[in-house]
Order: structure tokens, then sequence, then C-alpha cells
DNA sequence: TCTAATTTGTACGTATGTATG
DNA sequence: ACATACATACGTACAAATTAG
């Protein structure tokens, strides 16, 4: 423990996102105990505490008394939860999930994602066309384009036995991620894949995912309009009630 | 301090969380230092530190060294502050936001919102119903019903110069709030009043909002699909920098 | 401009309780 | 019963920011 000007509880907690970003710790390793790092990093308890605690409630780790810290396991629901797996989804439902594959592909980078994802046009890219039902109800479609250096083995991946976003989660957490949802009426591919009336309104997703400052992956969902909703439920942190069920999603 | 099973940061939390939803605590109100609260509730620094700053990064609070700890201002934007108000949205983008009131008025409450809101059908409950321009463009239909005992003088309110969402945010923060996303087409009305095709498609949200396990509000919220696009960023707190930031929009 | 007082931010040391294995 | 690990709590200290005089 160094540097001035940043507080050391904060040098801690860098020091330990770092790591897992980096893979030296990876999904539900152990981490360092509290005494450990007072030894090791020449702290007092209470700062290695205030680190530990922190990264906990940022969904980094999962910490439990008489056991340890260890960090979070992404691919069951990472820290940017508002990202949902729609496998999952359709399970908290009490549902069946499957999909179908339209294409599983390594292409040229298309002129338009070249510019959105800033990769050169004459690189290739993975390329992801599925459906996603529920009970046999398409649900969602999925068209996502990939960056091929990040998930070299995505062609060999089965990906009716896991999704693409859980594949890929699993790869690394997402350090950032945007959403855009807007209404449109789907082009006559989209309608006949979803089953739906050639003007009937689709919900349209576009979601953009950075690793390390790198856009990974770029896609658009697409929901019929009548048979998907987006829902949000949002209320303060106000007991520590609220973080222990939260455990139950890491 | 008394209770034994709940610690006592949480108690001290609950207690000020307690006395700003009773307006005990006004917004922009101090709070007691933590020196104070050391000698007014027998706890050491550390305890009223913990309580005071947690209850600063879960919004209810605004702490500045060498100043104090003041109530948020929830008027400007609540805790909860997923839920956007329009205006401020329209003005964050540079433009011009009015608004154009087709209805404000007491209403006996219909069967469908009694159900939905839980209130006796031979009530009376206000509605509203106004339409939001960004630069004179139709942005939003804004469809809600409000319990006239929460806001007993909405009826008085210029709802021209400032939004309904503001100025009941204003008279007590949100304790939960639900929305809801789908793609519709329009009823002729909607579409009428949104200056769109009668077959163009819609954004709309569902919008619950409860003070004290009571529904407060209940809205729906028409987008043109083509001009509005709900944007979601996410990024996980990766240093006490965003905290820092976050007090800009308190 | 300087100083003192107040308030929050950070940090250390210590202690006790609770959960787990 | 015991060791380990986290959770809470008290006491203390110094630094940084701000305000009042």
């Amino acid at each position: 423990m160094q540097n001035k000007q940043i507080p050391r509880y904060q040098q801690l907690k860098d020091l330990i996102i770092e790591q897992i970003y980096d893979g030296a710790l990876k999904p539900l390793q152990r981490v360092p105990s509290e005494n450990q790092l007072v030894k090791s990093m020449g702290v007092s308890r209470m700062t290695a505490n205030r680190a530990l605690k922190e990264l906990n409630e940022e969904g980094y780790l999962n910490r439990r008394a008489g056991v340890g810290s260890f960090v979070s396991d992404f691919r069951v629901n990472s820290h940017l939860f508002e990202i949902k797996n729609i496998a999952d989804e359709v399970a908290f439902r009490g549902n069946k999930h499957n999909s179908r594959i339209i294409k599983q592909s390594l292409i040229d980078v298309p002129r338009k994602i070249s510019r959105i994802m800033n990769i050169d046009s004459n690189e290739q890219i993975f390329h992801i066309l599925l459906v996603h039902y529920e009970d046999s109800i398409p649900i969602q479609i999925e068209d996502r384009y990939i960056n091929r250096f990040f998930a070299p083995n995505f062609l060999e991946q089965d990906f009716l036995s896991i999704t693409p976003s859980s594949y890929l989660s699993g790869i690394s957490p997402l350090h950032q991620a945007e959403q855009i949802v807007s209404a449109i009426i789907p082009k006559n591919l989209i309608s006949n894949l979803l089953e739906i009336e050639k003007e009937s309104p689709c919900l349209l997703i576009t979601r953009k995912t950075w690793v390390k400052k790198e856009m990974i992956t770029y896609g658009k969902f697409y929901h019929p309009g009548d048979r998907y909703e987006l829902v949000g439920h949002y209320e303060p942190v106000k007991s520590n009630k609220f973080q222990k069920n939260n455990k139950k999603f890491m």
C-alpha cells in the first residue's frame, strides 16, 4: 500500500477488481480473508473489511460469515444484472426454454457493423441469428455480432444447450453495457420467425457490450409486442434484508 | 438505542428514514452530525458514520465534508432515479419542453382503476391526460390516475409549468415503483394526439408508484416508436468517483 | 489572510458476537 | 469444543473541506 492520494481501501478494491478482470481471480475462487489482507497488505482489519464489504455490495464478491469471500459467478448473474439472460427469465416463470439456430457463422464484417463496433471492414466477425422459444412459442430473436478474438471458439459452441449470452459472459464479466429499447414494425423475416402478423408491433432492444473499453458484441433483440414485456421494479435499499435476498441471484 | 436483534447502525438509519417519510425531516434540511448522534443516541462515531454514510449512498442524504449532512431534494431527482422526468430528459438534450393539458379533473374511480389501485369504486380520483412536446413535436402522452388524498391540491396545479411527475415527487419521495414496457399499436385517440400514422407502433410504459405500501399513481405513458427510445447504460461501480459524480443529480 | 471550530473522510486498534465447518 | 471468518461496535486519531470570525 503506497499511493497517497487514493484511499487505501480503494487501492485494495482496485487491486482485487483488476485480478478478477485479468483472470488471476476466477469466478467462485476464494479471495484472501480480512485477516490475511491485514498481514499481506499491511492495512488494518477495518480497512480490509471496508474493501471486501463494498466489493460484496457492488456484486464482485460473495461473502459468508464463517466461510469466506469468493469471486461472484458472473455466469449466473453478473453485477450488470439488468442485462437478463432469456433462458433464466423463462425458467423463472416456470416455463421451458429452447431455441432454434438460423445462422452461426464467421463472416466478413458488414459495413454498418464495422462502423458501430469500430472493427476494420476487411476483418471477420462471428454472427449468430437464433430464435428463443418459451413453451414452443417464439419470444425473442437474437441477431448478434461477436468480436472473434474475444470468443475464438464461438463456432464450436452448442447454442441449443447454452445461450450465447450465458456463454459470452462466462468468458469474462461485462465491463459496460448499453441497451436501447424502441417500438417498431419488423421486417418480414423477423415477423415470420416470430410467427406474428405482418404489421404487428415489436419491442426492439439494441444492446452493446464492452469488455476493457472494447465493444465485444452488438446485437438486436426482437420481441413480439404482445408476448413480451420489460419489467422494472425499483425500491430503495432500506435494510440489509435486501442485500441478503440479493445473494439468491449470485 | 435499545433493540438487540437489529444492528444499531440500522436502527439509526430506520429512524432517520422514518423522519424523512413522516415529514419531520424535510428536503434540504440538516440532519444531526455524527458527533451529535454520538451524544444524543449513545453510539460510537463509527456507528453514526456508517448510518449516515449508507444513507448517503442510498440517496436519502447528501453529505459534504466540512458542511454537514442534508436530506436529499427528492424533487430534483429521487433515489429511484431510473424513473425519469420527461422535462429533464428533454432539457438534457438541449431542447425545449412544453405540454398541453387535455384533461385535469376529479372523477369517479373507473372499475379497472379501482381494481388495480385497490380503491373503493364509489370513491373519487384525480385523472390527468396531457401531451408532452419536445421542440413542439409530441413525444409522450401521459394518462395518469392519482390518489386524491395523496395530492389534495392536484386540481389547482399548473401543469404547464411543472410536470405531474415533478409535482408528485415533491410531495413525498417514492417508496416503490414498477415500470412495464411494451410495444403496441395505439388507439386512434392516442395516435391523433401523438400526430402519428394510424398503424404506427408505440412504446407503452405502464407505471405504478407507491408511498408507504399504498399505490399513489397508476399511469400509461405512450411514446411514438420512431421518436423515442429508452436508453439504459450500465457499468459497475469501480471507484468512488462514481458516487461523487452522482451528487450532481441530487 | 489567517485562525479556529465544525464536519466529514479515512485509518488503526481492539473487542465481542455470530455463522460455519 | 475449537478455529476461522465475517458482522458489528467502541474508542481514538489525523487529514481534508468548509465556514465563521
